[in-house]
DNA sequence: AAACCTTGCAACCGCAGGCGC
DNA sequence: AGCGCCTGCGGTTGCAAGGTT
């Protein structure tokens, strides 16, 4: 097996340009034959698998190059909610944004509200982000999916409240079970989590806060709403959105 | 000013399902 | 039926730019 680490390589104007063309010329579905001709044409080395990523991912439809508005976010929310990480079913409903978008904002949003909410705390107060399910908490959903203005200080504050932690420990142990783990940088420590014994009882909790199972409302209404049963919590709806 | 960190994004990878032979 | 190829999709990684210390 070869340890080489792999190379992102940008695809140039050019590539891009004949790969219009072939498209135009053999339609979105014969990469093989798209990835042939471009090949012979511009001496490159691009698979069929390149040339349909680089065509979905930037060529397909005129892409929006402002950042993502606060309705787009509600609707990635409410949408996920619906179809979990159907990024693609989820991107059809944004005109202008791909599924790679969606799905890099996704990540992208909640890594770095895991990193500035864990910053500072102890390792049984850090939030462990292994799987999405753990959004069905709506306070962990509030936390890892806020907006990048919300200050560092905001967080230094804020804690998860009980019934949370337990909550995420759940999910957690769950989506262990269905070796289903997600990775960030491999910076994250699991071993305080995994190492905690997790009874049937708890499993079984149906206190745990999860969403409605048809949610349509606003999200952040019902935030509110859910935050009020969370003594220990402070809401952190402090969205900028430009 | 330099080193380090964070973030956004493009590209890559692995797997699963469809389809033809 | 089963094998191999192709496509689609979700998840992961590397890079570069900007920010912070």
């Amino acid at each position: 097996m070869s340890c080489e680490k792999r190379k992102p390589k940008l695809w140039k104007v050019d590539e891009d340009k004949i790969l219009k063309e072939l498209v135009k010329q053999y339609g979105p579905k014969h990469w093989t034959a798209i990835s042939q001709e471009l090949n012979i044409q511009l001496k490159v080395m691009r698979t069929p698998k390149q040339c349909r990523d680089r065509w979905f991912n930037n060529l397909c439809e005129e892409k929006k190059e402002a950042p993502f508005s606060r309705d787009e976010i509600n609707k990635i929310l409410d949408l996920q909610i619906q179809y979990g990480n159907q990024w693609s079913k989820i991107a059809k409903f944004l005109p202008g944004r791909t599924e790679n978008h969606v799905k890099n904002f996704m990540y992208a949003t909640i890594r770095r509200n895991v990193r500035k909410f864990n910053r500072g705390k102890l390792d049984s107060e850090k939030i462990v982000f292994k799987s999405f399910s753990i959004l069905s908490n709506l306070e962990i959903r509030e936390i890892l999916t806020a907006e990048k203005s919300v200050k560092n200080s905001t967080f230094l504050n804020t804690f998860l409240s009980r019934d949370a932690i337990e909550y995420l420990k759940n999910a957690n142990f769950r989506s262990e079970e269905n070796n289903n783990m997600l990775s960030f940088d491999h910076e994250l420590e699991y071993d305080n989590i995994l190492s905690t014994e997790i009874s049937d009882d708890l499993i079984n909790d149906a206190n745990y806060k999860t969403y409605p199972e048809n949610f349509d409302d606003d999200i952040f209404a019902v935030a509110s709403e859910y935050s009020e049963g969370f003594p220990e919590y402070t809401p952190m709806i402090d969205f900028e959105f430009h």
